[in-house]
DNA sequence: GCCAACTCATACGTTTTCGGTATGCCAATG
DNA sequence: CATTGGCATACCGAAAACGTATGAGTTGGC
């Protein structure tokens, strides 16, 4: 069955008359009647009753009138939601986010999204170092929010900011007095280590940078999570060099420092696979990096 | 958009390949490709993605893919639905009757009607000498059980039965003593009348029969309807010549009485538009028979 | 009471669209 | 590097639909 045909029999039962119908549709009235009679054909019995003064549905044709007009309705809703979809006004975005960046950056980036694509589902989901690539990868997130970007060929990346490293430690420590802190204080004592997640998990994201200034801070632990690093600051385990945004949700009895002589960041970056047409990625990124400006 | 690009997408969606679809469809891969690309042009947006191990939904594929389902289900349903409906499987089945017949007759027909005929629903209205005509040309009853029968070019006619005529009086009444009342007894008694419905208001149902006797009744009275008739008997105004099954709706104090000479009946009678080519009709017809013998 | 007007149905030629076959392109695989 | 397995393209024949011309039946007016 045809759905040209269901488009012409409710045409003709709206206008009960092949020659309105015909009219209404921008054609010649006897390929309409042909097309009724061969519906009729197929359904195998009259769906109009046909008199002097134009065509009346039967009971037949009613029952199929109400079905019709919906299944049109469907077809046609159903090309609009897809175009919809693909240009963006419409759809689902899952958005992944490392929980470094959480707080810095959802409260403002929420809101934002919710305001641009109000005919969006959005979904939001936590990141881990190790799953994040493979989260973008099977496309169980559409976006992610990480710090530094993912580093693969099939995923394609844009900066929309950087955190300055700075220095974490309990509010006892000495260090704690100073505004800020000279790399060479740092020398020889104990490291909070977080893996930088291109590097493998015996990496440390601040690797280069104490190579640089010379310093060597001995490794006390690794740990994972950003979160976890700060737990064993607390505990008195020793120092992490960790990205501003962490402060922000960085328990009592922590003080962040800056680093007074290392302009060193990590990229904030938002990264996505290269074969998602998704047209929300753009807005979102826009949404992402007014967020980050604000922060 | 085509109904058949639709039942083609849904294919490959669920395939997740051209060619499993083309196969699943009796048809070869290339046109079925062509057609996809066709849909996608229509939307003007991919709905695929296409891998290296077949077809992908993108996200506006999806949004089409549920819309779509339910179109085809929806056409599908309503082909079927106006088959059931014209086989007679399902449908409305809206029955008239006249009040005289309905104690007789409804009790039986209507659990028959309700097992014969499962999936149809029922209607039921009563219908007045004056207008059943006009509720059957105008389709507002597809049915009309009659006493007598309509008699109209339109409107076709199956008899089921008929009512022998009976003398309704008073219980009072001397005559109420006779086990049957010959008809030369009612000579110079009043009437109380019911119009026949085909000879118009001022006519009389039972003129053919007094007129064969050679009996004079006066006309004390004429009304619309049996149970005003009844009532009038009931308050001695005079005596009535009433089909046999009028009994049962009898208020006390009424006595019928077979006339003794008189074979005279009203024909029952099934009535519906001719051009009405319901199948239920006919099954109607023999609901009505049964339950017009068991009565 | 006959003719004009209006309705749907039929016939036929033209055009569009669809489906099949042959073939190309590309990536993954051994 | 050849083979395999997937989709895309090109071309041709067949089917379906559309338009024009026309027929048949009924209503309504003169």
């Amino acid at each position: 069955m045809d759905l040209r045909r269901l488009r012409y029999f409710v045409a003709v039962a709206e206008a009960r008359s092949v020659g309105k119908a015909a009219e209404r549709l921008r054609m010649a009235q006897p390929p309409l009647s042909v097309q009724i009679r061969k519906l009729e054909a197929e359904v195998g019995a009259p769906l109009f009753r046909r008199g002097t003064r134009g065509m009346d549905l039967t009971e037949a044709g009613q029952a199929l009138l109400v079905r019709a007009s919906e299944a049109l309705a469907l077809a046609a809703d159903g090309i609009e939601a897809a175009r919809a979809v693909a240009s963006g006004k419409r759809g689902r975005l899952s958005v992944g986010y490392m929980f470094v960046l959480a707080n810095a950056i959802l409260p403002r980036l929420i809101p934002e999204l919710r305001r641009s694509v109000p005919g969006v589902d959005l979904e939001f989901a936590e990141l881990s170092a190790s799953t994040r690539e493979a989260r973008v990868l099977d496309r169980s997130v559409t976006v992610a929010l990480c710090m530094p970007a993912i580093n693969h060929p099939e995923i394609q990346v844009a900066r929309i900011g950087a955190q300055r490293f700075m220095l974490a430690m309990p509010a006892s420590s000495p260090l704690a007095r100073l505004s800020s802190v000279p790399m060479a204080r740092l020398h020889g004592r104990p490291l909070i280590a977080l893996p930088h997640p291109d590097h493998g998990p015996a990496s440390s994201a601040v690797v280069p940078l104490l190579r640089r200034h010379q310093v060597v801070m001995p490794i006390a632990s690794r740990v994972e999570t950003v979160h976890s690093a700060m737990s064993l600051v607390l505990a008195g385990e020793g120092f992490a060099i960790l990205p501003a945004c962490a402060q922000l949700g960085a328990p009592r009895g922590i003080v962040f420092r800056p680093l007074r002589d290392a302009t060193d960041s990590l990229d904030i970056a938002v990264c996505w696979r290269r074969d998602s047409q998704s047209p929300l990625i753009e807005t979102f990124i826009k949404c992402a990096e007014k967020a980050v400006a604000r922060m």
